[in-house]
DNA sequence: AGCTGTGAACGCATTCACAGCC
DNA sequence: GGCTGTGAATGCGTTCACAGCT
C-alpha cells in the first residue's frame, strides 16, 4: 500500500520545468552534445541538423523539434555553429561547471565508476568515494582515498555534493540511500538491482544490467521463434541467421 | 546523409511482434519479474496487482495492463499467484533457460560485469571474456580465462552466443560491435559512450554513465534556480532545501 | 464483496509537411 | 535553393473507470 509511509519512487518525470522541456528531449541533449564535442574534434564549424542528427542517431525532424524547445539557435538556409550550439546545449543541461559526486560503494563497479575518466570531460567531478568496508577503508582510487560512510554529511555538507552514485549490494541499498537523502542529496544513480524509494523532490535514477539484457534476450526469443530452428530455445541460432 | 552505405542505429522498437507486445511493457517485465522472486523468497504463495505494483515501483493499473498483454494469469476477486506468474513471466521474457554472452572488453568496467553474480540467477551465462591486449590475455577471472578478440567467430560458433557486451574504450567500440555482428551476434548492449551503428535485425541498447548524470544534472539545475541562492551554479544549493 | 482484465479517454512523443527566413 | 522552426496529424503509453468473473 502506497502513499503512506514511504512516498513511492518518484521519477525524474515532472512537468514543472522553466521552460517546459520535454523529459524526452532532456534524455536526448547529452547526446546531441556529445556529437557536437566529436564534430568539433573533427574540425567542423557548421553542421546542418540532417548531420548532426545523423552523429546523434536521430532523425532530423526530431533533433529540430528538440532544438527549437531550447530556443531558435540554428540559421535557416544554413545550419548551426557548432561552438554556439555546444555551449547552448551544455548551458541547457547545467554541465558548464563541475558538479561534485559522491559515489558510495567501491566494489568492483564502484571502482570502474571512480576510474572512468569521462566524468571530468562531461561536467562532473567526483568528490568522495565511500564504504561501509573496514577493509576497503584508506584504500586510494586515483588520486581519492575510500572513506567511511558514516562520514556522507559531513563530506555532502563540506563539497556541496548534490548528485550520489549507489554501487553497493542490493540489499544495502535503500539505507545508503536514505542516509544520502538525509545528508542533503538530492539526486541520486542507482546501479543497485532494487526499486529504491525517495522522497518527492529528490531525482532517481536507475542502471540495470540484468534488466536490459533481459530485454535483449525477449527480442532475442522472439527471432529465433521465426527460423526454422528446433525451438524457441537459447543456444540454437544457427550463428548469421537473422540480419545482414 | 544516412540511408546509404550504414544503415543507421536500430532500435529495439519494433512492432512485429508475435503478440504484439509495447515496448514500454516488455522494459517492464524484468522489473516485475524481480519483484516476484521477492515475493517468492519472502514466503508470499499470492498478491494482488496492488501489491506487485507496489514492489516494483509502479501503479496497480499499468501494472495490470502489462499483464494483460500476456495472457489472463491473474483470478478475479484474488490476485496472482506469485510462482506461476513468475514462471509465466521468464517464459515471455525468454529467461527460463540461460543465454549464453560474450563481454568485449575486459577493463575495469568488464571486470565489474564479467564478477556480477546476478547473471546466472537471471538468465545469463557469460561464455567468453575478450581482450584485444595481449597484455590481458590469459588473466583469469571469477573461472574464466580472458582470450584474445580474434576468436570471436570460433566462440561465438562453437557456443552459439547471440547476445555481446562491448566494454572497450569508445574509439574501438563500432569496430568490435561490427566484428560482433559479422560473427553472427544479433542482440548488444553497450556500455561504451559512443552512438553505434548496426543493421536491421541487429538490437542494440545502451547504457551510458555520463548521460544519466547529466539528465540529472539538468534537474539539479532547476531545483537550484529556484532557491533563493546565489545562482543556478553547481555547489550553492544549500543542502537540505529541496525534498524532506 | 473484491479484484482482475480492458475499452475508452487522455496526454505525451514522434513524424509530417510546409511556412518562413537566409 | 536550402535549411530551420513549428503547427498539425499521427501514434504510443498511461490512466480512468467499470464490466465481468470468483
Amino acid at each position: 500500500m502506497p502513499g503512506a509511509a514511504r512516498p513511492t519512487a518518484a521519477k525524474v518525470a515532472d512537468r514543472s520545468n522553466d521552460r517546459g522541456i520535454p523529459e524526452a528531449t532532456v534524455a536526448r541533449l547529452p547526446v546531441y552534445l556529445r556529437a557536437l564535442v566529436g564534430l568539433t574534434e573533427r574540425g567542423t564549424a557548421t553542421c546542418s541538423s540532417e548531420e548532426l542528427a545523423a552523429a546523434a542517431g536521430v532523425n532530423s525532424a526530431k533533433l529540430r523539434k528538440d532544438l527549437s524547445y531550447l530556443g531558435s539557435y540554428g540559421t535557416r538556409g544554413v545550419g548551426y555553429d557548432v561552438e554556439y550550439l555546444r555551449y547552448q546545449i551544455a548551458r541547457e543541461i547545467g554541465v558548464t561547471q563541475d558538479w561534485p559526486v559522491v559515489i558510495v560503494g567501491i566494489g568492483n563497479l564502484g571502482h570502474a565508476l571512480a576510474n572512468f575518466s569521462g566524468f571530468s570531460s562531461r561536467g562532473f567531478r567526483i568528490a568522495a568515494l565511500l564504504d561501509a568496508d573496514p577493509e576497503r577503508q584508506g584504500e586510494r582510487v586515483g588520486d581519492l582515498e575510500i572513506l567511511g560512510f558514516e562520514q556522507v554529511e559531513q563530506l555532502v555538507e563540506e563539497h556541496r555534493i548534490a548528485i550520489g552514485v549507489i554501487a553497493t549490494p542490493a540489499p544495502a541499498a535503500q539505507a545508503v540511500c536514505d542516509r544520502l537523502v538525509g545528508a542533503g542529496i538530492t539526486s541520486i544513480l542507482n546501479f543497485a538491482p532494487v526499486v529504491l524509494s525517495v522522497p518527492d523532490g529528490v531525482d532517481l535514477r536507475k542502471v540495470d544490467l540484468s534488466i536490459e539484457l533481459q530485454i535483449l534476450a525477449y527480442h532475442e526469443q522472439r527471432k529465433s521463434a521465426l527460423l526454422p530452428g528446433l525451438s524457441g530455445l537459447p543456444g540454437d541460432l544457427p550463428a548469421k541467421a537473422v540480419g545482414r
